[in-house]
DNA sequence: TTACGGTTGTGAAATCGTGCACGATTCATT
DNA sequence: AATGAATCGTGCACGATTTCACAACCGTAA
């Protein structure tokens, strides 16, 4: 990463990022080696300058009249996403959106590994989920000592989303998915993003015309 | 509903508009009767400005002095996302996350129903999740014509995302929620919202600071 | 009736994000 | 070496969204 000394990256811009990393890998499997901002914009549909000006927020990574190395592009996202190695990652809650979760083969493609599953519910404890042995939400802190992980995924029910954050936090989480539908309080320095699904549902709902809805 | 002859909502507002209801729900289940913008702020985090600007799109639902009436105001904001009578969904994809979906009592809450489970698995097809058959999905335009769902979501991999929405669009759909990692194409008229695990880990793990992230 | 504490709705200011437009850079060709 | 086509990085203007701040309003109590 070369500059951003500063700060202030638009949340728009990091979502986006994010987009633009999935698109290089599967560029970089189709054997492309170059790619323009154009090329970029047909390929994800946002904006060409748009994506100029997103990484112009953490460096210079093209050449101009040739553009972009995939490859090198595609790591230098990597490394500002912190996505280069593996990050391991706990989740609490091993019911239905848990175990979809767990199950996920699209997370590893982006890094992302599931180290740790957690229930509070006895008959749920000690089972196998995948490749995982689901373990007492109790014991969090303590496993989380071994695994290291610093983000979390909350799968639970709304009512206990509070609890069960506070729980991660204790144990050294930094940044919260949150599937839960409350809005949980954490402390200065930890981040949440919630899913919503209802929400979303709710947003698409707004949408269609009084004589559709009927 | 009051206003909003025209149009141009915010998109931001319309994602509050939705946890506003969910709050206001949890509210009523509490007997209040009343609540001011401040109130609505101390529970949902939103700013109590805000709160009244997102209101001020489609009327005037308040009385200055006093606040809003609970129920009075759930209605309105269930109208204005069209959420007072139940809404059908359809499902494409019963795979992990479909199954999770179709089990997830929370969509009740809100009035959405999954009423239709379509896969292209001639193994699942026929088999029931949940309190559903799963069926066909090259039969979705014939079994929407009875379902008249609105809504659809997208649960399959990224490879099938765009066929399976050219179909459900085929079908009747106008808004799709969709959680395959593709950006879909649609035509004018169709809403699309995307939700992305991966996405939403790679932005948590940008805030990891460097030293937390080793 | 008047005064007061509490609260709404909204214009206007402040902030934030996007997209254009252009100077600067690179390579290929002559 | 000079020309031209392609492309980047970014200042700036615009548009969108949030926040402020205040007039108008409501009910209560003196």
């Amino acid at each position: 990463m070369r500059k951003n000394n500063g700060h202030k990256v638009p949340m728009p811009t990091l979502e986006r990022l994010a987009t633009y990393l999935t698109s290089l890998t599967e560029l970089a499997d189709q054997q492309v080696q170059t790619v323009s901002s154009s090329d970029i914009e047909q390929v994800t549909g946002i904006n060409a300058a748009q994506f100029r000006k997103d990484l112009s927020y953490f460096g210079e990574f093209g050449r101009p009249g040739i553009g972009y190395n995939v490859l090198e592009l595609r790591s230098w996202i990597a490394q500002i996403l912190k996505v280069e190695r593996e990050q391991p990652v706990i989740l609490v809650g091993a019911g239905n959106l848990g175990s979809a979760l767990v199950g996920y083969a699209g997370l590893g493609i982006q890094n992302f590994r599931i180290c740790g599953v957690f229930d509070n519910n006895y008959n749920k404890i000690g089972r196998r989920l995948w490749d995982q042995e689901i373990m007492d939400v109790a014991t969090i802190v303590e496993a989380n000592s071994e695994i290291q992980a610093r983000i979390g995924v909350i799968a639970v029910p709304a009512s206990v989303g509070q609890d069960v954050a506070n729980r991660m936090i204790e144990a050294g989480v930094k940044s919260i998915l949150n599937f839960a539908p409350t809005r949980l309080k954490v402390p200065e320095g930890v981040v949440v993003r919630n899913v919503d699904f209802v929400q979303e549902l709710a947003v698409l709902a707004f949408h269609l015309s009084e004589d559709e809805s009927e």
